[in-house]
DNA sequence: CTTTGCCTGATAGACGCCTATCAGGAATTG
DNA sequence: CAATTCCTGATAGGCGTCTATCAGGCAAAG
C-alpha cells in the first residue's frame, strides 16, 4: 500500500474530502472540533500531501527574483551564471527566475531597487548590503508577501526568512589557522584587506580571522585592516602598498573581492613565493594564481549551490513546507592546488 | 504563456495525443516519418514532459536498495543514519529504500549479497571492493536492469552506471600539499596507513599523496604503507609501532579507518602535539581529535550529499532522464578545528 | 476481392490534489 | 417558531501525463 491519501484521511475522521482540504488550506472557517477530528486523523496516519500533485494541481507559477552586484567581481558572475541556468532548469517546474543587478556598495541604490520589485514577485534572494535603509527595504518587502533570503552576505535583524552562505567568522577563523600553520611559528606580518566595512560577511571574516591570529599566533603582528571597495585597482594599490611598507610581511588574508589586483601585486613584487596568501572564492583567476602557486589557499562558497538552495528555500516557503536545515548548511571549501574541481 | 503539453506538440504535428506518447514511450511501432514530424514538433516548441505530471501519472514506486559495510565503521555508520533519513524523506515521493549491511572486506559475501538482491529494485548503491567477482556480480546486476552506482570507492570497467564519491587521488595529493606544508621544511618521516589495498578508495590516496610527496616534498620520507583492515584494534597498533620505530616520525596520513586506533595510540605515545596528522572522514571520534589537536586536518565527503546524490542519480536513471554531471560532483572537504559543522 | 496485418485516432480512466459551486442540515438569532 | 448564519457534504472539472482498449483506415498478402 501506498502513503495516505486525502481521501484516506476523511475517512478516517469521518468527515468529506472538501472539509479536509479547507483544513489543511484554510480555504474557509470550520468548526474546531472537526478541525481537531482532522488533525488527530492527519496524525494517525502520518498523512502529507503530495508535492507533485499539488503543484501540479495549483498549476500555479512562482516568480523569484535574484538581486546581485553589478560591476566586475568574478563570483558574482559565477553566481550569475548559477542563476541563468537554474533559470533554464527551473521553467520545467514552472518556476520563473529573474535576475537583476545593483550596486550594492550604495544603499540607496540597492534599497530603491528592492522597493521597485513589486507585487510580481513571491520571492527575492539578494546579495545585500548590512545598512538601515537596506534593512528597511527587505522588511518592506516582506511586509508585501515576498520572502526575501540574503545570499553570501547576511542581513541580520531583518525580516528575510533565510541566510543562504557561509558562517563568515568560521571562514576568518579557518583562513587564520591555515595562515598560521603555513607559517609554522616564523616571526613578521600578516596584512589583512577588506573590500566594505558594510558588508557583513567582511566584518565577520576580519573578526573571526583577528580573534584567531592574536590568541593561536603570538608570532604574528596584525597589521590594521585596509578598505578597497573590492575594486581591483584600489586593490592593487593597497597591496603594492603593504608590501612597499613591509619588508618582513609573510601572509596575507583578502577578505574581499578583487583578487586580481592583489596577485598583481604580489607577482610584480617578486615576493610571491615568500607571502602565504588566502583568498576567497575560487574563480578563473583566482583558481590559475593557485596553480601557479601566488595563493596558498582559497576559501570558497559553491556558487552553484547557494543558488539551488536560496530556490529551494522560497519554493518551500511559497509551498508553506518546513525547510531542511541540514540540507541547506552552505559549507566553507577550502581549496589547495590539488583539490580543485 | 506556459510551456508547451503534449497536446501541444500533437496539433503541432498534426498527428493525435496517443501518437505523441507512442513516440516519447515507444510504446508501439510507429512510422519512421510519422516518428519525424513528431519530434520535430517537439524540437521547434522545445517540449519537455512535465516531470511532476508524468511521475504522478505512473504511480509508479521506485525501490532503491544501499548496501554499506557492516562493522564499527564510523563514517559507514554516518552514511547509514543518512540512508535511514532519507528514506523518511523520500516516501513522499513513492521512492522506497532498503538498506543492506555486507562484509565488504571479504569479496565472496559482498558478491553474493549482491546476487541475491534480486528483481524486486530498480537500482542500487553498493560501497564496493574493487574484486573480479564484485565486478561480475555489479555486471550481473545491471544486465538484471537493476542500475548500479557505487559508493565512497568505485569499481571500474564494471557495469555500473556511475560513481558516487570524490576524486580519491586528488585526496591523497590534497593531504600531501597540506602536510607538506604544515611541515614547513623539517625534515623527517611520514607514515601512510591504509585499511586494504583491495579498496579502490584507498588504493588511490596512497597513490596521490605518494606521487605529491616524492615530488615536492624532497624533505620528507616516506614510510612503506601499513595495511591495516580497517580495524581499530589492529589500526592502533599499527600506529603504535610506527611511533616506536621512528623517532623521527613528524607526519602521519591513514587512509582508511580505524582512526580511533590512532588516535589512541597517539595520545599515548604523548607526541600527539608533535606529529601532522590528517584523516579521512569526519565522524564523532575524529571530529574531538581535531577539536583537541590531535588531528590537524580532516579530509571528508558528506554523507548526506552522497546519499541524496545516488538517489538522485538512480531516480533520473529510472526516470530515464539525463543526470547534471556538475549537480553530481562530490565535493573534497577540508576540516580544520574551526570549519566543523 | 477478401484477409491479414500495420498504423493511427479517439477516448476513458487513473494519479492526488486544488478550486469552486450549490444545496442542505445544524446552530444561532430575533 | 421563523429567519439567518454557519458548517459541511457532494460533486464537477482541471492540472499534464500515462496506460489501455477499440475501432477504423490503408496497404500488402493471399
Amino acid at each position: 500500500m501506498g502513503r495516505a491519501t486525502i481521501e484516506d484521511v476523511a475517512k478516517q475522521a469521518g468527515v468529506s474530502i472538501a472539509t479536509v482540504d479547507r483544513v489543511l488550506n484554510g480555504r474557509a472557517t470550520v468548526r474546531p472540533q472537526t478541525v481537531e477530528r482532522v488533525e488527530r486523523a492527519i496524525r494517525q496516519l502520518n498523512y502529507q500531501p503530495d508535492r507533485l500533485a499539488a503543484r501540479l494541481a495549483r498549476a500555479r507559477e512562482y516568480r523569484f527574483c535574484f538581486v546581485l552586484p553589478e560591476g566586475t567581481n568574478a563570483y558574482m558572475a559565477l553566481l550569475a551564471d548559477e542563476v541563468k541556468a537554474a533559470m533554464a532548469r527551473m521553467v520545467q517546474e514552472k518556476i520563473i527566475i529573474d535576475l537583476r543587478l545593483a550596486d550594492v556598495f550604495d544603499p540607496e541604490a540597492l534599497a530603491s531597487t528592492l522597493d521597485t520589485i513589486g507585487n510580481i514577485y513571491d520571492g527575492a534572494a539578494v546579495v545585500a548590503l548590512d545598512h538601515p535603509r537596506v534593512r528597511e527595504a527587505i522588511n518592506a518587502l516582506s511586509e508585501r508577501g515576498v520572502a526575501v533570503v540574503t545570499l553570501v552576505s547576511d542581513v541580520p535583524n531583518s525580516k528575510r526568512i533565510h541566510y543562504v552562505g557561509i558562517d563568515n567568522s568560521s571562514a576568518g577563523r579557518t583562513a587564520a589557522t591555515l595562515m598560521g600553520r603555513y607559517l609554522c611559528g616564523r616571526r613578521g606580518k600578516v596584512g589583512l584587506i577588506a573590500g566594505s566595512l558594510s558588508l557583513r560577511d567582511h566584518i565577520e571574516r576580519q573578526f573571526g580571522f583577528e580573534q584567531v591570529m592574536m590568541h593561536e599566533f603570538p608570532n604574528l603582528v596584525l597589521l590594521p585592516v585596509r578598505e578597497s571597495r573590492d575594486d581591483p585597482d584600489r586593490v592593487h594599490s593597497v597591496a603594492a602598498q603593504l608590501l612597499a611598507d613591509h619588508a618582513d610581511l609573510i601572509g596575507l588574508y583578502n577578505v574581499g573581492a578583487g583578487t586580481p589586483g592583489i596577485i598583481s601585486a604580489l607577482q610584480q613584487s617578486g615576493r610571491k613565493r615568500d607571502i602565504v596568501y588566502i583568498a576567497h572564492e575560487l574563480t578563473g583567476e583566482s583558481r590559475r594564481a593557485l596553480i601557479d602557486g601566488t595563493i596558498d589557499l582559497i576559501i570558497n562558497q559553491d556558487a552553484g549551490h547557494e543558488v539551488r538552495s536560496a530556490i529551494r528555500v522560497l519554493t518551500s516557503k511559497a509551498d508553506k513546507l518546513p525547510i531542511v536545515q541540514a540540507m541547506e548548511r552552505i559549507r566553507i571549501d577550502i581549496y589547495v592546488r590539488d583539490n580543485i574541481p
